[in-house]
DNA sequence: GTCTATACGGCGATAGAC
DNA sequence: GTCTATCGCCGTATAGAC
């Protein structure tokens, strides 16, 4: 890994846990070993390292997203969904920091950085909406799921599912056990609301 | 409102938009019309004045959801859980600030603060637990809730998918008229997963 | 309880040698 | 590309008058 790498490297595990002004420059060129004027042969500036490590997570997070979602196999419709929660749940503790520096900035960017951190967003949201649809589409086709509920409706109702469980992990710190068994547990009553009657 | 008390409210709106470091006294004190050494004669330091912000907004926002959930009217079972998604999550527009301050350093506390800040979070989720177990019996005892779920399972499933409102409030940035139509969608699936079949 | 003046340190950033 | 030295600024915090 060359210099420019490890000090995005290290910028995101610091902005991540001390946030963009609680983070110095100092801090991060102490880290890997450099001095703080160093850094300037790597980046002009503290906002051009901090939005250059933004690029970076958002890159690699939908990267991480999609390559979930490719991995999804053949088995029965319901499994499929299940063990795609599972598998998006545990990339916050698989990818801890990045997925951390993904919505700790997502949802309090430092202000005066707001308008250029959006250009740089690419909402992975159709992504995952397109492929969820899909597999619900295969789950009514196979008569797995209810035919009079409408895709997107299934799949809006899943995303929202999600979201709840990425911030259930957060707000109460599951680990990794509890959170098999808490998708476990609010899937019975999802699939109930989607499975065929 | 007297001095203190503004000081504390012009904190949680600037701690809320900055976070802990990007908030500066002098820009607290100036909000108030006051200068940055007054401050010193209501709060012994920066640290102070922060904690005893997070001490009202935890105070401040369980109340808020206490009195929510207390205002639940005799309406049937359905329509009074799905009332509840309404007004919880638009808490988030009507409690703006305190909710956001509120999530916001929960999640990402200032690193040398957290140890003192959870003392001062006493978690609501209890009180909403048990609210909705009660919600979730009578529905049982009416008939329109599946007798087969066990409740607390309903009522897991039912906060996450709270949860995953107020994560998509802030991740998708909807407006109060885009949540309801939201909830009501979303609300189609859930109930089909808990009502008696 | 508020003010002016000031101390002190740490921050981002630059200059210039190697 | 990294270093030492240093600048200028602004942050928290204190002293002491009114």
């Amino acid at each position: 890994m060359d210099t420019r790498e490890r000090i995005l490297h290290t910028g995101l595990e610091l902005f991540t846990e001390r946030g963009y002004e609680g983070t110095t420059l100092a801090a991060i060129a102490g880290q890997i070993g450099i001095k703080k004027p160093s850094l300037y042969a790597h980046f002009t500036n503290k906002e051009a390292l901090f939005l250059a490590a933004v690029k970076k997570a958002v890159l690699e997070y939908n990267q991480i997203v999609s390559s979930e979602l490719k991995a999804s196999e053949t088995e029965s419709t319901e499994s499929q969904l299940k063990t795609l929660l599972y598998r998006l749940a545990e990339v916050y503790y698989d990818e801890y920091t990045i997925s951390q520096f993904y919505y700790r900035f997502l949802f309090f960017p430092p202000p005066e950085l707001a308008p250029r951190m959006q250009e740089l967003v690419v909402y992975h949201g159709s992504i995952a909406d397109q492929h969820i649809e899909a597999v619900v589409q295969q789950g009514k086709d196979e008569g797995e799921i209810e035919p009079s509920l409408a895709n997107d409706l299934i799949t809006e109702a899943y995303l929202t599912l999600l979201s709840g469980i990425d911030f259930d992990i957060r707000y109460y710190d599951f680990n990794k056990k509890q959170i098999r068994t808490h998708v476990d547990r609010i899937w019975q009553v999802f699939w109930r609301g989607i499975r065929a009657s």
